[in-house]
DNA sequence: CCGTGAATTTGGATCGGTCTAAATCGAAAC
DNA sequence: GTTTCGATTTAGACCGATCCAAATTCACGG
């Protein structure tokens, strides 16, 4: 009932009303085992009479404990970054933590005033999917020493953070692997910015594979576009611009191998019959193209449930030492672990044998 | 260089270290015209040197003016409220708001405790989608008057809150409409809960289009199933179960759809051929299904950057009064405004005339 | 009746900012 | 030389919690 308005209800009023002292309301609040049942349950029968509602931000000014971990994530209308979100804010609910959101429409610009100012939130710890460029340093900068940080997905060199990330090179080989084995001997890698480093690690796999095979790289079998199907769609023409033309493509990810069948349909190709298609992600509407894409699966949601975990870990780790700020340096002070997750193979009907012209 | 450690600096050591008090730190903080222009820049020379970063906790403590805005929604995963997300973030970001993200699962359990962790820090508004099965009277008591609330999407009955949902009924009268046109007669209205009032909402605009048309609806034209491709693909049957099958299908959302369509498929009838679909939502998938799916769409990145202005508008509104308490006061006293957008059919492949036996 | 120790409770400082009312300081005005 | 005034600065309380050391209470043994 709109209507009934005052101050919210704090502590003190409690303490006030129960007769009892701030400090023992304190000690009810955290289950202290020190307060005596009655009081006890005089003080919590006064909570839910007058809806009391804890002050974290007031707790953890004292405390110099946060509850929260930022999540910043470069593309969150991705269905591979919204899963992972979904993940992360799974776990970190589980652990009694609340997610401070931050999206930066992959600019190196806006991530920094993302950065900033979610900082300015104190968060407990950060996990970061960085955007396309971003400058180590300015991150650094940024963040500080004041939060463990957990990089997702991409490098940030040097960083000296922990870091979580897609076996790229294995992926890319395993769908090369694949391609090979349908008897493909021209294969492309179509897709992606060469400058970043999951297209880099992405190529190197694709290259070794064909190394392993003894097949040599065209030069046109390597086509950078922008990572979405609009792109890739365009740039399909380039693959068959000259001679020796490619009979199958790895693509950066799924997006590019979406837009690239499209624009192999709109030159007459069909693919899946008379050129094969790998893509790299298996975001949900890779199973329902046409033809439905054989692609390389990561569980978006699992890898952010595991980034949780692992800032989890640097900011509770060490439950020896109950001092939050020495707690903070040791944990820092550990090496950098770099997680690398397997993906797995999907086959589906993108992929076939070559063409017999 | 993991290594340099300390306390973290405060407004205090800055003050110290300038030879000034602290108040006229927190006043070159604020901008304030008052300090001479030689202080502030040596305060602000000595900000940069020693990399402070404020503590908008400490502040908003004693300012009791929030500067969090809590997002619960149903399921990130579905690309339509992670678009939504992005809007909202968006929008938050660049009014100098962060984003407590909150996600429920569509559970109602959940979403109360989610909600209840989210209140205790204190978020200045809340925009909330809610869980299906959401108790207005469980939800009211997590939020109390301490935040304005937006609800997106769902009705909340009687919450005396904000809401900002799409023309439902108009927009399933448009897709019936457009089946009429093809010169369907027998149009089923496939998927949702009926017990959600987005499927109310559409279903009434499906029954008027029809009752326009003096078309009797057939029981077995109105089938419910969870709002999931697997769900939908599994209840195809459904239709045909009897005499009088619908030669169409107005569907409850896109999933749904592209589920009908692949259980038409194992049916071996061809959705767009020799039986009708339209979809609601208009994700991304939408286009690139075979066939490509006629729908609704509804731009939910817009969705998020309006919902966000509408809190803000809640929040802030009020210039004239500057004391907080009184502003929420006012704010929350002026009449809850329903906001419904129009939503637009993008006519597809997946609609045809109905098949001549 | 008093000392003793365990069980409870508490006063008051503290976290990092902001706010209010008052202090300080030159310089212009009388 | 004192008063006055605008410009600047500041002391100290305060926001809502926690924490520490110390105080209080109470039952029990001597």
């Amino acid at each position: 009932m709109p209507g009934s308005r005052r101050r919210q209800v704090t502590l003190s009023d409690i303490a006030a009303s129960c007769g009892v002292s701030r400090a023992t309301v304190s000690l009810v609040l955290r289950q202290s085992p020190l307060v005596n049942a009655q009081t006890r349950s005089r003080v919590e029968a006064e909570f839910k009479r007058v809806g009391y509602v804890y002050n974290r931000a007031a707790a953890s000014l004292r405390t110099r404990r946060s509850s929260s971990v930022a999540l910043v994530v470069n593309d969150l209308s991705n269905p591979f970054f919204a899963e992972f979100a979904a993940g992360v804010d799974e776990a970190l609910a589980g652990a009694g933590y609340v997610t401070l959101l931050g999206s930066t429409g992959e600019s190196a610009e806006r991530q920094q005033a993302v950065l900033l100012s979610l900082m300015e939130h104190d968060p407990a710890g950060v996990i970061l999917s960085p955007a396309e460029g971003s400058d180590t340093l300015r991150v650094r900068q940024a963040i500080g020493m004041r939060a463990p940080v957990l990089v997702f997905n991409r490098e940030l060199r040097d960083s000296g953070w922990d870091q979580l990330s897609l076996d790229n090179a294995d992926g890319a080989h395993q769908a090369t692997q694949h391609l090979l084995q349908w008897g493909h001997r021209r294969i492309a890698f179509f897709g992606g910015h060469a400058g970043s480093s999951s297209c880099r690690q992405r190529r190197e796999g694709y290259a070794q594979a064909l190394q392993g095979a003894g097949i040599e790289i065209e030069p046109q079998w390597l086509v950078e576009t922008a990572p979405t199907r609009l792109e890739a769609a365009a740039q399909a023409g380039a693959l068959f611009a000259r001679e020796r033309a490619p009979t199958a493509a790895v693509c950066y990810n799924d997006a590019v191998a979406l837009g690239l069948m499209l624009g192999l349909q709109a030159r007459g190709r069909v693919p899946g019959a008379d050129f094969a298609v790998t893509g790299f992600d298996d975001i949900p509407e890779a199973a329902l193209s046409v033809p439905p894409l054989t692609t390389l699966a990561a569980d978006p949601r699992a890898r952010g449930r595991q980034a949780a975990q692992l800032v989890l870990a640097r900011i509770g780790g060490n439950a020896g030492s109950e001092n939050a700020a020495t707690q903070l340096q040791e944990s820092l002070a550990a090496a950098p672990a770099h997680t690398v997750v397997p993906v797995r193979l999907i086959v589906r009907a993108s992929t076939c044998a070559p063409a017999r012209p």
